[in-house]
DNA sequence: TAATTTGCTTTAATCGTTTAAAGTAATTAA
DNA sequence: TTAATTACTTTAAACGATTAAAGCAAATTA
């Protein structure tokens, strides 16, 4: 079945395409089109059921209506719900998004940024992966415009949204010190990332604050290499030392939950035996037997902020914005007050 | 920065745009270029590092390469795990996926198709919601390529892929009566999806060839109205029977997840007081404290067999074809061998 | 030598829109 | 009565690719 198209309502009302458009596209005032034609073509408009060829639209027009997301693994809690709030947001600005998840390699990161620019989306939302600082230089140059968001690189000036996380992992670790706890262990990805690092400057300046003494192994870097992810090690090697710890502070919801099943594996109870808090939640905290304490970072108002701040610079505006937000500590009962 | 096109190709070299399509689009041979001017004009599109515009592709070639993916919620593990394979198999084959969420809303159903049929995807790849036959229908006449997935209506002819869950929920329970259980509720949705019907069916006819006397309060349907979803009800009513049950067979993960939530709270012990089996796994029975015996559909294998299906379709092959697959059941500790 | 074939290249229409510019009546002003 | 203005409407050139069809030398055949 053909689809119709404007020449097909210009010769069913009997005028030329042009007015078909002016009249379809809310310029029938503007245009001083007569009120009886302009009704006739919306009417024909309904009555054909036309449908406008975006394809059509988008190569005279030069725009595509079209927001490219990339985020580094669609199975991050993190992942799906600002893929959500930034596609609530799109809605509302008259954007769809089309996305795709570079699961934390930086070449198919690459191949992804290449096919969605191809594809002439209007602009770029993204999480980039760990070495592709590159890429975003060669992007900017471009002029595309992008925003970053979760992570970026310090060296490369561009518009970010993104959470405090040297405040976010201060404050955890302010909150464990204060219910009591002394030997608190801070487990996170051995990593280049900027977002994460800072939360290991974070976690470092609330022990210096409060006059708790750093050892090197409560710092527990786990490898990520080749998907590895094996948490159970590094937790292997904090329970061998000779004094046991308060409290595990892990730096995403990945790490948090192979803890916690390393835990359950070794029966040790949370929190009696020892205190847990996460940055980040996950649906698989809701069957753990407690609930978790978390760090919470608001989903929502990043990626409505990271549509609107790309809208802006689509709109042409050249004013550099790098927003970082507040982190919301959720607790719940996997933190236990310790006597000392 | 301007983007290169053909035409600048063409300038560049000293030959026309024609030449230049051409040899990009691997026809030199086909087309006798001169091989030193097709080397040229290869050279001259890597030099300006040519892209070509997709959009203009399209236009003329009447093909976008691109597959609409609608699925029912983006938090399904259902979701995630059909929306990974249904997009590598789509890039095997040189296919871009664009996808929505429709939340289980019919209205937002018939809207997405609309945004991906306007951006003129070649094909869809479909799972509807309840209430959305009428729209299956219209896009049937509308002639536009596409398959269900999970998801069909019996009184609607079309291509589909989905699971026997006839036959997965009969094996399910059979395993469950096969471990000494004998009072066994089945809890599902109050619905009128077929594929959920199906399991409930499926149910029945193991209770009935194995000769066991069902009970209307055995089925519990769980109202998912206005998203509530309020599993907790149901199993009080089920704790209410006089005589206590040996097993629970939930229809779905999500239904999975809240009854044991539930049975967290209530401090009833699985397996030892009760056995559970699940339809779908979830991510979040990582951290309950038993691995969770589950009925598993090949997903990988739908997400593929939906594309290469589409994609046969999309090259005008008019044969029906409806498949369902075999569902496998992954045993794990929730379910304890009854005496009897 | 003229006609045909071969090898290579260009021309120009097309996809379905948008939109500046030009066209054409009818009306008003001079 | 003529010129200028108003109120519409159409024409046609883009956007950037694809691709029949036509064009044109040089080489081959008659």
């Amino acid at each position: 079945m053909k689809k119709v198209n404007l020449k097909d309502i210009a010769e069913y009302v009997g005028v030329s395409t042009a007015l078909v458009s002016y009249v379809l596209n809310g310029q029938a005032v503007e245009k001083q089109v007569n009120k009886s034609t302009a009704e006739l073509i919306t009417k024909a408009a309904l009555d054909l059921n036309y449908q406008p060829n975006q394809i059509a639209k988008s190569l005279k027009t030069q725009k595509t209506n079209t927001i490219g997301l990339i985020v580094a693994d669609i199975n991050f809690k993190f992942s799906t719900g600002i893929t959500r709030s930034i596609e609530e947001e799109a809605k509302k600005n008259n954007y769809t998004v089309i996305y795709g998840s570079s699961n934390e390699n930086a070449e198919k990161f690459s191949k992804l940024v290449n096919v969605l620019v191809n594809r002439r989306v209007d602009g770029l939302i993204l999480v980039p992966t760990e070495g592709s600082e590159n890429e975003i230089e060669l992007l900017q140059r471009s002029g595309i415009p992008f925003v970053l968001i979760d992570r970026h690189f310090p060296a490369v000036q561009c518009n970010y949204i993104g959470l405090d996380n040297h405040k976010a992992a201060y404050n955890a670790t302010q909150y464990l010190i204060d219910q009591g706890h002394r030997r608190i262990a801070f487990v996170n990805y051995r990593t280049t990332l900027f977002h994460l690092l800072e939360r290991n400057r974070g976690y470092f300046d609330a022990l210096k604050d409060n006059k708790i003494q750093f050892e090197q192994s409560w710092l527990q870097q786990v490898d990520n290499s080749a998907g590895h992810n094996d948490v159970s090690l590094n937790l292997k090697d904090l329970m061998k030392e000779p004094e046991p710890f308060d409290a595990l502070f892990f730096a995403t919801d990945t790490l948090t939950i192979n803890g916690l099943k390393y835990l359950n594996k070794e029966k040790i109870s949370v929190p009696d035996q020892i205190s847990v808090l996460s940055f980040d939640e996950s649906d698989a905290f809701d069957l753990f037997y407690t609930t978790i304490t978390f760090s919470r970072q608001p989903l929502m108002e990043m990626g409505s902020l990271a549509v609107t701040n790309l809208i802006e610079l689509m709109n042409g505006s050249k004013q550099l914005k790098q927003i970082s937000l507040e982190a919301e500590l959720v607790s719940g009962a996997s933190c236990k007050e310790r006597l000392r």
